[in-house]
DNA sequence: CTGTTAGCGCATTCAA
DNA sequence: TTGAATGCGCTAACAG
């Protein structure tokens, strides 16, 4: 067992060359070799099952060939469908995708951001919910790029950290207004505490305030189904309910629209609900769900785009904002 | 722009120490440090934001402390839920756990696979569907150890590749018994092609015709919603219908419901369905999906166990092969 | 207690 | 066209 690996000493030795000419040949390098020193190397290689060591290669070349995705919870679906995105861009281009779990919390994101400083990958796109611009600056300093997907613009001063992001208030605000025209005035809405959704409950007191509504905020310290189911549970108790609950993102929607279903509240006849994301579960619900659609697919595949240019030194200098639409989609649930 | 990072000379440089002395005290190797060159060191590395450089280290030392989850797909939520349940474990080991999507296809699994081979990764847990067990035999004998969930006992020869399986043949068999049961005898199976759901139309097809039926199946190139999606169209457009469908997994079975509910079939009452993994989803859609659970949480558990377990030497020799439990559940879907 | 020495496996310059 | 030499940043003997 535990059979040691070959390495390009070994290959050299047996094809009978010199260890930079394995790596010479090995490195695709096609430069000036011998069509027959070629052969007997790769011959070898083959042989003794060679293998690169990766880690002796990041070492010497400051390059790792992958890009990490860092995300706060790959269990919400909203990250997957990023992860797919991104993977689509970079892996044509020879980079390997892994994801990682931040939990979004400040010791996780701070952990693995540090991954950059470590040398262990070339690039990163990610979603913090606790780092602030100047937390990134080492690792950019360092010459590691790193894309920000955010949910409002966000000034990176001159940092050369760049942002992408679907206006979250934008989202809120316009959904939130499609509800009123429909004739909701009494409308809950349903986020979970910290991470981003701030911004879209935002846009939704603006919007309600605009039509003459009064805010009503249920908060939840989970961002998913439980949460959502909580505090949907939370406002049925009240004795008056809303005519419509506008959850901060689709997870918390089916959450909330099981707790009416458990209740008997028929919807959207009694109460009409909407989320945030489009996550595929949304249009697969019953009613389906009326939500704010942000393209994460396409979100990703700009992302990984910039992050490109910047490794590959396509562009250089202080950060970008890159808005990406948001798209609302009505479906049954409202 | 791109400052170099600074390095253990460096620090040492500072420090006024030599950088074997930094190694130590950095490495956290208690041992014998006068508290104040400790301090020194200490605070010259605070200084200069040093931070070890991960491919020298794992050069140095053959340990990444990372573990990849390697899946088909990261987007079909049952993975996500596993890949939990392992980081769960590992890093209260202290090591990373990271993901990376194969799509089952034999390219991608072979290339991340090749990952353990380079150094990059100190242990593998993987739901592979092109591999076989000799495929792990080089990574396994370099010293990493993989961990490969399966979907019925496999034999691993004398390789040391551990598997761990829920009994797919056994939990479809039982979830088609059980629709028999209620009077079905009409039951199509909707699956996807290659992959490992081969197994699950196995055991439906063996308790059909034990009950006396006919099986009937449908296969689609896609294991996720669209392909439940169409193939329950494929369904829908004969004159005769099943008075049930058993999707092979989750996500089809919600493509299946999908289609249906899109056809004005009745779910129960016309066409009962049922599905595979007890995904969250599941229990979500209307009306809930009756399921076979695969506890996916504790599967990812108990892998990450047996992989630490031969990480730390505590466990060696040929694999083993470990059944987990599935359970079916019944909603209103049936 | 700390410094010296020796590689880990590879890419790369410089000679030959 | 190939080989010898160097060092990336780090850990781990082994001396002192």
């Amino acid at each position: 067992m535990k059979a040691k690996r070959a390495t390009q000493n070994d290959v050299a030795q047996l094809a009978g060359v010199s260890q930079s000419t394995v790596s010479m040949v090995l490195s695709g390098e096609n430069s000036a070799i011998p069509a027959e020193t070629f052969e007997r190397i790769s011959a070898a290689a083959r042989k003794l099952g060679y293998v690169p060591n990766r880690s002796a290669q990041a070492l010497r070349t400051n390059r790792t060939m992958t890009i990490a995705c860092m995300v706060p919870d790959i269990t919400n679906p909203f990250y997957p469908a990023l992860m797919r995105g991104i993977q689509s861009v970079c892996e044509a281009q020879g980079y390997d995708v892994i994801a990682v779990n931040t939990d979004g919390v400040a010791d996780r994101e701070r952990h693995f951001l540090n991954w950059s400083l470590q040398g262990r990958v070339d690039g990163v796109i990610g979603v913090f919910w606790t780092l602030r611009a100047t937390d990134f600056r080492s690792v950019l300093d360092s010459g590691v790029p790193v894309v920000r997907i955010e949910s409002a613009r966000k000034g990176t001063g001159d940092i050369a950290l760049d942002n992408i992001f679907v206006d979250s208030r934008a989202g809120s605000f316009a959904m939130v207004r499609a509800m009123v025209a429909k004739g909701h005035l009494r409308i809950a809405v349903v986020a979970g505490r910290g991470g981003p959704q701030g911004v879209r409950v935002e846009g939704y007191s603006a919007a309600l305030t605009e039509a003459g509504g009064v805010p009503d905020v249920v908060l939840d310290d989970q961002f998913n189904e439980e949460g959502g189911f909580r505090a949907a549970q939370v406002i049925l108790e009240r004795k008056i309910h809303p005519t419509a609950i506008f959850a901060a993102n689709d997870l918390m929607a089916i959450g909330v629209m099981q707790a009416l279903r458990m209740a008997s509240v028929n919807i959207p006849g009694d109460i009409a609900v909407a989320g945030f994301d489009d996550i595929s579960a949304a249009r697969l619900v019953s009613p389906a769900l009326t939500t704010v659609a942000q393209h994460q697919h396409e979100v990703g595949i700009r992302a990984a785009e910039i992050l490109m240019d910047r490794i590959k030194g396509r562009v250089t200098g202080r950060g970008t904002a890159v808005e990406m639409p948001f798209t609302l989609i009505e479906r049954g649930s409202t």
